[in-house]
DNA sequence: CCAGGCGGGAAGAAGAACGG
DNA sequence: CCGTTCTTCTTCCCGCCTGG
């Protein structure tokens, strides 16, 4: 909505991180929510949040102003703890938080905070433009004609564009597409950031309309994020992707949504929706996958205590943190196909039974 | 050795707070 | 409740460094 009337101005995006020349992707981030954070998964005052990274002597506008989302309670200002935050806390820095992070700039919802203005909900739309309007649609996710000057050029002649200049923007755009792995979105195959991508356009699409007091029903996950464009921004556009999007969106809904953080939210829901909750009970909050059994790809880092959920209510197979680790497809499959074949063997299916006989035992549950 | 781009200073705009 | 002052944040600009 309001996409015509859209007014995109630089913000703090001029001034500079300090990346760190030689810093791997965008590692001084995962280290600023961090710290930022305290290392819990709780949304946290702005202010205590910047006060944590002030005495690391660090800037903060970039990681807040277009990174983070913010929401207002009773006057003070919150930053939320989402799927962002959550694989900054849950896991080391890697390639897979740079593409992360990456996609959440792009996708551009900040919030609001005290002494922000309006365009600063949404602080790198001509970002967000750049790669919807000119790579996706004009250039078909070739990344190669990603540089400087191209964004200054398609920046610059845009009527809603109103900086005065557009050359630092242009640079530390293209500085940050280089650290944030742009080139590695237009792979077809489904990779676990892009799982993860998914999540977090949920948990910003949610946060931002409940700033209009809109709440969102699980029905509308599908469209919304259709609207917000969520896989043109993530690279060329595939029929596997938009089947995964519908398994993603039901995993999404039986964990709660943003409420898959909090331990006791996911135990009120795993006892109204699973029988066997006592194994679960002594959750630890350590992070699982989720695997879609029709689709190996699909392979999400969830909270521990929703995987009781993605289980049964969502049908999704469920890997402790060491498989997690060093998860391999292959190996996965082979050893699923053997259990399979085992459990075959035990119901005593044999090669020449009529196709009735065999529908009668798969198909009991 | 030069060009281009990153980093950071500083001005002034935009809000918030204050005081009457 | 309004004008004024104070504070914070955005934006432009330029020096310096780096890599070619």
């Amino acid at each position: 909505m309001a996409d015509e009337k859209q007014e995109w101005r630089p913000g703090s995006f001029t001034k500079n991180f300090s990346w760190g020349r030689d810093a791997a992707g965008l590692e001084e981030l995962h280290e600023t929510i961090r710290i930022g954070f305290a290392e819990r998964m709780e949304d946290v005052p702005r202010e205590e949040f910047r006060a944590r990274i002030s005495k690391r002597n660090r800037p903060d506008y970039i990681p807040m102003n277009y990174f983070l989302f913010t929401r207002q309670s009773r006057g003070e200002d919150y930053i939320v703890a989402d799927e962002l935050v959550f694989q900054a806390l849950s896991a080391p820095h890697s390639a897979r938080f740079d593409k992360l992070a990456m996609f959440t700039f792009l996708l551009s919802f900040a919030g609001k905070f005290k002494r922000a203005n309006p365009t600063q909900r949404r602080p790198a739309m001509w970002a967000n433009a750049y790669i919807r309007e000119h790579i996706d649609r004009e250039f078909a996710w070739d990344t190669r004609r990603i540089s400087a000057s191209d964004i200054a050029t398609f920046v610059g002649e845009d009527e809603r564009y109103k900086g005065e200049t557009v050359g630092k923007l242009a640079t530390n755009l293209n500085f940050i597409f280089d650290k944030g792995r742009i080139r590695d979105f237009p792979r077809s195959r489904i990779e676990r950031w892009w799982v993860d991508a998914l999540f977090l356009a949920l948990d910003r699409i949610i946060e931002d309309r409940l700033l209009d007091r809109q709440v969102t029903a699980s029905d509308q996950y599908a469209s919304l994020l259709e609207r917000h464009h969520f896989i043109q921004l993530t690279g060329r556009r595939t029929l596997e992707k938009e089947m995964a999007v519908r398994h993603l969106v039901l995993l999404y809904e039986v964990c709660g949504g943003r409420e898959r953080f909090s331990d006791e939210a996911v135990a009120r829901r795993t006892e109204e929706r699973v029988p066997d909750v006592e194994e679960f009970l002594s959750a630890t909050d350590h992070v699982v996958g989720a695997i879609h059994p029709k689709n190996r790809t699909i392979l999400k880092s969830i909270p521990r205590s929703c995987a009781l959920l993605a289980r049964y209510a969502a049908g999704f197979e469920v890997i402790g943190e060491e498989e997690l680790a060093n998860f391999d497809i292959e190996r996965f499959v082979r050893s699923k196909t053997k259990e399979a074949m085992l459990r075959l063997q035990e119901r005593q299916i044999r090669p020449r039974m009529s196709a009735d006989e065999l529908m009668r035992i798969t198909r009991e549950k």
